[in-house]
DNA sequence: CCTTTGGCTGAAACCGGTTTCAAAATATCT
DNA sequence: AGATATTTTGAAACCGGTTTCAGCCAAAGG
């Protein structure tokens, strides 16, 4: 590669030091108009593009959020990942991804390349580390982490109301006349699960209704794990004319499990759903589920971490999901 | 921020001086074991994490790979940009992701954004630039297109066979005894949408069957498209048996309006969609679909440019889509 | 007319590593 | 043992910017 034009070749060619090239590349001070204009003539003649690495090592500062994923590809990370790029759009800071892959060990290693590659902040979608595992590890530096609610004071969570978004679906059964409702949970030490776990209980509860474990099936969040679960709940024998899945992939496999056993949905079994991916309004029927404002939360928490690199002090905020009624859900008469 | 530990303060800890280690982090020349034993030591005591600006700027290179991305959140795209973050673990490179938004002007800038980073390679899956003006561009920066071919000789694409996906999913439909088959593309100035249209077009013409403009309808890879463009065909009139839609979000929406107007799937109408995305083993019923191996693609573009990185010469390389049989085609009797 | 003020400017230090070079230490060979 | 070859090692230059600092010069004030 023919070598890259540096401040120092411009400094030469617009006949000034390269202190001054900086100043005018970054108007930190006034220079003289006439040698601004020779510098900006030079630098465009000579195609510059300031080397980040040069420029971050002096300054300190490298203009990039650490973001840590779990898995992208799956629905509501992903829109959630695409809502801090739409964050970031514009304010001269760029994301680097690195993958947590729900794995304690790789998610810390993911922080120290991070910090290596010296993010101004860190944005963690999910993840595993405990809140005081990360104060250990990031420091000060500042950090907001995503759909994922961590007790610690000072840490600033954006997320959902999981317990809340159970109870919604529930009681959105509950209110159709439905009391055998069985659930599909998620993965039993993933938060998100046990709390829409504790939300359908809550609704079951408010209802009346007695909860039974015999109606509450363990998933992995995946479609076949959700086809699983039918499978079994049917040889059970256990009598139910609703289904609640702790999201919607498990909802689609689920559905398929009961098509496949001759039950309609939704003159035989209701279902609702969790996520509203976009598949899911084009589902047979449209699926009936509740919808995270994942774009929006990812946005937020772009904008709050910039704040927060600016020593603005923030503080956590939680989204409730919301309801959207399709046609899974029939009344039960 | 409590400042960073650098290899000075390990230097004087362990008793060395700082060449020594970063002969040691590095493993470039021998040191005594006893040193490099005291340095590790110190390393980790400090808990040391090298500045890869400071390490870049010095070396020249980044260890950074530019990932241009078009909408991540489509599956397809999704499960290459995997492929490609599973194909650098454990090299020591790492990705850096820009938003292209399928957008020329966009593209650009994340272009020349990477360039400032001085990403040693860049990887385009997708992509609205011509291959003259990537040339124009990255100069004889390392570079492989994902996803997309272009024609240019030196330039390493690594993608799909559209055509010849096209002319298999057709091919399936005729070999089921369908003759009238609709089509339902894609956005008509993307050229994956065109090459299956291609395909489909050749395959009718092995059969001796004459292509009609009628059976060949507009998307735009949605699948609201989808479902918009079953509504008009049906409203035409115009007869047929099957539907071939460019990827399966098109097919889910194409599916949803069939079941609207009373047809059942596969007994009146068979479905065949493209991507293979999850979901698509879920719906109802399974679809039948052309699966194409993202993630191997991703895997094999990230092999490819850490090799062109490090002078090898590289070949494009084509993929083939293959058929996966599932249950939305019957056989017309 | 001489000082004070303030705006611009260049030299030089610095950011934290890598790499070259020559010296020092050790090993090998007559 | 003395000379030569081979490893280790630290000092210093360097990567390409930013930032501090002191100096220069012109305008303003006394």
């Amino acid at each position: 590669m023919a070598k890259a034009t540096t401040i120092q070749d411009i400094a030469k060619l617009a006949g000034v030091s390269k202190s001054t090239v900086s100043r005018v590349m970054n108007k930190t001070t006034a220079v003289h108009p006439e040698k601004a204009a020779a510098v900006i003539k030079a630098a465009d003649q000579l195609g510059f593009a300031p080397n980040q690495f040069a420029r971050s090592l002096a300054s300190g500062r490298s203009m990039t959020v650490g973001v840590i994923t779990q898995n992208l590809g799956s629905p509501f990370y992903d829109a959630i990942a695409q809502g801090v790029i739409a964050g970031l759009e514009g304010t001269g800071y760029s994301p680097i991804f690195a993958d947590g892959r729900w794995d304690r060990v790789v998610e810390e290693d993911s922080i120290r390349s991070l910090q290596g590659r010296r993010a101004d902040g860190i944005l963690l979608i999910g993840g595993q580390l405990r809140g005081t595992d990360l104060k250990a590890l990031c420091g000060t530096l500042p950090r907001v982490t995503i759909a994922r609610h961590l007790p610690s004071v000072q840490h600033c969570c954006i997320y959902v109301d999981n317990v809340q978004g159970g109870f919604l679906a529930t009681q959105h059964l509950i209110r159709h006349g439905h009391t055998k409702i069985a659930f599909i949970g998620g993965l039993h030490h993933h938060s998100d699960a046990k709390d829409r776990l504790a939300g359908y209980r809550k609704a079951l509860a408010q209802a009346n209704i007695r909860f039974t474990t015999k109606l509450v099936l363990e998933g992995d969040f995946s479609s076949s794990s959700g086809h699983a679960a039918v499978h079994t709940l049917l040889k059970s024998g256990q009598e139910f004319t609703a289904i609640f899945a702790a999201n919607d992939a498990t909802a689609y496999g689920a559905r398929l499990a009961l098509d496949q056993h001759g039950l309609r949905v939704p003159q035989d079994v209701s279902l609702v759903g969790y996520d509203n991916q976009a598949e899911s309004a084009f589902m047979i029927p449209p699926l009936t589920t509740m919808h995270q404002p994942a774009h929006q939360m990812g946005q937020a928490a772009a904008t709050a971490v910039l704040e927060k690199i600016q020593g603005q002090p923030i503080k956590s905020r939680v989204f409730i999901p919301e309801l959207r009624c399709r046609e899974s859900v029939a009344t039960r008469t």
